[in-house]
RNA sequence: GGAGAGAUGGGUGAGUGGCUUAAACCACCGGAUUGCUAAUCCGGCGUACGGAGUAAAUCCGUACCGGGGGUUCGAAUCCCCCUCUCUCCGCCA
């Protein structure tokens, strides 16, 4: 969330930096509930200055009110009531309206309305060439009998998926690899619960404008997590950090639930958009000077993986109308998948600047000065979609699959699947 | 699931209706002094919001002792509801 003040000073810089992202920001309608706010609070103060007095006063003389005083000094009580109720009202209203204002992007992201705006920053590795048509990795994993969408979604429904034999081991060996190179990269391991309540969601930015993506367990304010990242940022709310211990630097594995409200007949087809997938998600907490290059460093982090495994991918910086809600400016990693000839989100790496912060109340605290912290996340990465991306791209024409070299050690050292 | 005990500032922790402007200690910051990896002494030190101030410094006010209600001229303190933590019992992978 934004600071108010920082709206109120600054209406039109944010109104045009929100409207970049597609968003339409009713500034007249802010600004009512704004000055209503301050005029409230300070009608409501003067009275209880004048109740407080009075309170004092009768202490300090050691006595009870009379009745005429007494009177006099309820009739004052009511009038705070009325106008308290007043204010809360308001100021329910202003929170209202800025918990759904987004977060403003960056001077450096590009402006556009959707993902044909986005600017390519480099390409990494080489695309492999195939003398036939490459297999997609749902022939492939029927063949070799990876997985089973089929009997997933006669126990559960569509979009679902059971991992079998070489598959499941696979889809562990990826958790596995990526947990130890971040780990040993400087990021402390976390195992979080795959269950969060409504204020840590509200906290990471999904509640209370997201609701629809999420699954929520019945007569319970609980949410299954889309993402590490929730329970992880969340670790701190409320809590304030000496600087000195800054940045914290935590992986975490999760399983991840999203409704994909909305995205049906989109990439219906295999694992590439199921509601339940593995992420191995990076989050870092920092302070405001540092965010920039903690972005910077936490997103090649996640590059990292990718050329461990050997993977053809782009590094790509969204545009502002594909900057998501909390986002102060996010880089989305692509692998190459062979059987649709393009570039693919693996992960998505974003700053969110002092955004959830806010929300979330975390300070940092140095030499007496407390402000917000910065917190910045990125996959890292997607376990599903790597794992298609290994199939795809390291098919052989003997229909078997090789594995990296790196990913070897924890594939029981085997160097195919067949 | 049952019973009991708790939740106070960055941390530990005192405080059972007005003497609290929340003690004390630790940590932190500034200064002094002595000089063996530091010690001692002095001082400072919560957050949010509103107002004054060109601004910074600063000053004034209001609220905040887990959260929400209530009683009272006055609540950290009394009452009610809720959440969480700990201990014991039960059940359980």
């Amino acid at each position: 969330m934004l600071d108010t003040n920082f709206i109120f000073n600054n209406i039109n810089e944010v109104k045009e930096n929100l409207l970049n992202q597609g968003f339409k920001f009713d500034s007249d309608s802010f600004n009512v509930v704004y000055q209503k706010r301050k005029e409230l609070i300070t009608q409501v103060e003067a009275l209880k200055q004048e109740q407080n007095k009075f309170t004092k006063e009768i202490s300090k003389q050691k006595r009870k009110p009379n009745e005429k005083e007494l009177l006099g000094i309820k009739e004052l009580i009511e009038k705070i009531k009325i106008l308290d109720s007043q204010r809360k009202l308001v100021e329910d209203d202003l929170a209202t309206i800025t918990l759904g204002i987004p977060n403003l992007c960056d001077s450096t992201v590009p402006i556009g309305k959707n993902e044909e705006f986005n600017v390519e920053i480099t390409k990494y590795g080489r695309i492999p060439k195939f003398d036939y048509e490459p297999l997609d990795h749902t022939e492939i994993g029927k063949k070799l009998n990876l997985f089973d969408l089929e009997r997933a979604s006669k126990i559960t429904g569509s979009r679902f998926n059971i991992y079998r034999g070489e598959g499941a081991k696979l889809e562990r060996a990826l958790i596995n690899f990526m947990l130890d190179f971040h780990s040993k990269n400087g990021y402390e391991e976390i195992f979080p619960p795959f269950i969060c309540n409504d204020k840590s969601f509200v906290g990471t930015g999904n509640l209370p404008k997201f609701e629809e993506d999420l699954f929520k367990l019945s007569n319970s304010n609980y949410y299954l997590i889309p993402t590490a990242e929730v329970p992880v940022t969340n670790m701190y709310a409320d809590e304030v950090i000496d600087k000195k211990n800054l940045p914290l630097n935590f992986v975490a594995f999760s399983a991840c639930f999203r409704s994909e409200a909305g995205s049906y007949g989109k990439d219906v087809k295999g694992l590439i958009r199921q509601h339940q997938f593995n992420k191995v998600e990076l989050v870092k907490i920092t302070s405001e000077e540092n965010s920039q290059e903690e972005h910077e460093k936490l997103t090649n982090d996640a590059c990292s993986i990718l050329n461990e495994l050997e993977l053809p991918y782009r590094k790509v910086l969204l545009c502002t109308g594909d900057t998501s809600f909390s986002s102060n400016k996010t880089y989305d990693l692509e692998v190459w998948l062979p059987s649709e000839k393009k570039y693919r989100e693996i992960s998505s790496c974003s700053n969110f600047k002092d955004f959830q912060a806010r929300r979330a109340n975390i300070k940092i605290k140095s030499n007496n000065k407390v402000e917000f912290a910065n917190t910045i996340n990125g996959s890292g990465l997607a376990i599903g979609r790597t794992l298609v991306a290994i199939i795809e791209n390291f098919q052989q024409k003997d229909g078997s699959i090789k594995i990296p070299n790196k990913l070897q050690p924890y594939f029981n050292n085997k160097t195919h699947i067949k």
